[in-house]
DNA sequence: AGATATACATACCGGTTGGTATTTTTCAAG
DNA sequence: CTTGAAAAATACCAACCGGTATGTATATCT
């Protein structure tokens, strides 16, 4: 009777961690429990489906970034630091989960999960939609930001700028997926979100990467 | 011995309108069977494989869209108009799969599978590629069309600026498709392009349509 | 008309998958 | 220690799904 919270958890990360390079009907329940040293037992002593298993997982590996989110989006950080944080947390989780033999990109596995399953996953399809909304506050918090210093060139709703960002970015981090092309998130992803913004050209370039 | 070349063809759209509304793991061939009124005998005897189908059907799929395409960014069209023609395209054929009981928003199915399957269905996922590059280059053209014309106000690469578009949508389709919403396709989709062209403007409204 | 290839139908197989029933182990309270 | 409940292991099932084997009707060619 080992930790239980802590099968708990490692059922739920390795979830994820699967998740984030297989599509959600690929990742078998009895997979989650190889890969995660548990048996079947054990596995639905702890969740009642694998949807329940998966909604879980995504709500839990939310709360865990959270953390690196609030730390990016704090408000003592310049708006432009804030951009330049994001944009560096997507690319550089594409890079943590390259695995060699596999997919090599890897799309943001909560909200792709959503589309990936049908109406009847009504819980896995609620905690995409919740999660999704929450990462858009968040980049609306950034908009507000930039907005407010005057760095965009042309005005807009800062809600559905937010909105527009995050669907850009998903549908880039699919691209990547399908060509299995990592080089492309590096590449366009400031470019796009720039372009979305309207950032004023003077400010799109990253300072801090010179040494680079 | 009924017409085979119609059964194939009934087999190759019935599998693309499943794929709309479903994903690629939830349409199985005996759901495409029943649906286009065809045993699986039948079925074997047109294709190898269920992913040979959903490539062949996605071809499909595409060349008879074709039509459509080539006359909207036709040369003798004006740019402008091959923007408008493409978002109303686009939001045409949102509404018109519309389904009451099940999803209403619906994603390129093409593509989208290429996501939903591994590296594993090498056929499903090169067809995603090939019909997104060949989609990417006939938005290069519009591209071209309003760099010539002046009417972008930045400078860009015009591939860049196509394949930023051809990801943006996506993302887009995506989530108007967890969201079940297909009013923010409608509310997003000319947004989106024309902040990522950074189209002048003046340029940006509709004018055909103040009848509407 | 006979031979043959095409088009389709029926029935079924082998493997996988989500899920369950049952037993064993662990641990902590009494 | 005993006991009792939580935690986890074993074994298993029913359903499903892609795919196959085999049989039959229809058209075409000679």
């Amino acid at each position: 009777m080992r930790n239980a919270e802590e099968t708990r958890i490692k059922l739920l990360e390795t979830a994820m961690e699967l998740l984030s390079t297989r599509s959600y009907h690929d990742v078998g329940v009895s997979d989650v429990c190889k890969h995660a040293g548990v048996t079947k037992g054990a596995f639905y002593h702890h969740f009642d489906s694998k949807a329940e298993l998966f909604a879980a997982a995504a709500r839990h590996h939310w709360e865990k970034g959270k953390g690196e989110l609030r730390a990016i989006f704090s408000p003592e950080v310049p708006p432009l630091e804030q951009l330049n944080g994001y944009i560096e947390l997507l690319t550089s989780k594409q890079e943590r989960r390259a695995a060699p033999g596999e997919n090599e990109a890897c799309v943001c596995p909560i909200f792709t999960a959503g589309g990936q399953v049908g109406p009847e996953d009504a819980a896995i399809q609620n905690c995409s939609r919740e999660l999704a909304e929450e990462h858009i506050k968040y980049l609306a918090s950034m908009v507000r930001g930039l907005k407010g210093e005057g760095m965009l060139a042309e005005d807009g709703d800062v809600t559905t700028l937010a909105r527009l960002i995050f669907q850009y970015v998903h549908g880039l981090l699919t691209y990547a997926q399908v060509f299995n092309d990592i080089d492309t998130v590096r590449s366009d992803i400031r470019l796009g979100i720039c372009r979305i913004l309207n950032l004023q050209c003077k400010y799109r370039d990253v300072e801090g990467e010179t040494a680079a």
